[in-house]
DNA sequence: AAATGTTTATGGCCGG
DNA sequence: CCGGCCATAAACATTT
């Protein structure tokens, strides 16, 4: 029986779906978002099944990226050159496998709709965005060079590191990258529903940085007005009004169909919108949730703001 | 043109 | 058996 953490798996086929795969490479990476080619390469570096038939299985891929609202599109600044968008995982997709297994998935992640909490004019998601990079801003300021060595993940959180699933992404992705903080994906499932603490992540894995990441050299404008703190354009989330842009928001707009559901809350936590960019390497930013209104310890057992479900 | 994304269809597997 | 999850194919459309 090949042991995933050590990726012996040779010419066998993994046991995991495509979509544990994709979910896998954004994890790896600091930013928590990938373009697909780099998804292909993440999948094909560690598994040799995956290097051939390339066409088929990169066909299957693509269509778990669009078909499964556990993915979000997000959209290249320009200062990002390349083809196709950069793909992340849903914010609200956190507790997708259990125990931090990629095994398996507990239920499928459906996004539900919500027009009624958007802003009604495009002008209120532009002011939103801004006063949401403003907080972002002096919560960096304010914090920036003496916050509390939480560990990152294990801020407030009760659940040991010491644990790790066998089927855990640092199991399996620790062939290049050893986790300081320990940083176990059922970690992080157990905060925030999931929410993906970008900054925090950056600095539990600092040495990860310059080897996976895509785009290092890219500073992000936060004074920019037409870009929010993921770069997404502001106008590419006003024109669906239909959601809030402080996190990374879905291209695809939500399922309206589904009677009854709403997808995106009212409030969102000011340290989503941290920017994973805007991080430096050499000056780790570990920001916490000053201008949040709860702490991660607190969003245990607070339910997500964001209201996306786990249809079953 | 090739890469990327979206959508529909079909069939297998598995658990309730 | 039925429904959910998954893999695969394929026909598009869009973007670079």
């Amino acid at each position: 029986m090949p042991r995933p953490g050590r990726n012996t798996y040779s010419d066998q086929k993994p046991p995991y779906s495509y979509i544990s795969l994709t979910a896998m490479a954004i994890q790896s990476c600091p930013e928590k978002m990938l373009p697909l080619s780099e998804i292909y390469k993440f999948i094909m570096d560690r598994f040799p099944y995956y290097r051939e038939n390339t066409q088929r299985w990169q066909n299957s891929l693509r269509h778990n990226l669009s078909f499964n609202d556990c993915f979000i599109k997000i959209p290249r600044r320009p200062d990002q050159p390349g083809k196709g968008s950069f793909w992340a995982l849903h914010p609200g997709c956190g507790d997708m496998f259990e125990n931090g297994s990629f095994l398996r998935r507990r239920k499928r992640f459906k996004v539900l709709n919500a027009d009624s909490l958007a802003p009604s004019k495009p002008s209120d998601a532009a002011h939103y965005l801004q006063q949401q990079a403003k907080l972002r801003l002096s919560a960096l300021a304010a914090t920036g060079t003496h916050l509390p060595q939480m560990s990152s993940y294990n801020l407030g959180v009760s659940q040991p590191s010491t644990f790790k699933h066998p089927f855990a992404i640092e199991n399996i992705i620790a062939r290049e990258y050893k986790v300081p903080g320990g940083l176990a994906f059922s970690t992080m499932q157990s905060m925030s529903a999931g929410y993906p603490l970008h900054n925090q992540l950056t600095t539990a894995w600092p040495h990860m940085y310059n080897t996976n990441v895509i785009d290092t050299a890219a500073p992000i404008s936060m004074a920019s007005s037409d870009y929010s703190a993921y770069g997404v354009p502001i106008k590419s989330l006003c024109h669906g009004a239909q959601t809030l842009p402080a996190i990374p928001v879905p291209i695809k707009p939500t399922p309206a169909a589904v009677p009854g559901l709403s997808s995106l809350p009212p409030h969102i936590p000011a340290f989503l919108s941290n920017s994973p960019q805007s991080l430096s390497p050499t000056s780790p930013q570990t920001a916490t949730s000053q201008s949040s209104p709860a702490t991660p310890s607190e969003t245990l057992t607070n339910p997500p703001t964001l209201q996306s479900v786990a249809v079953h």
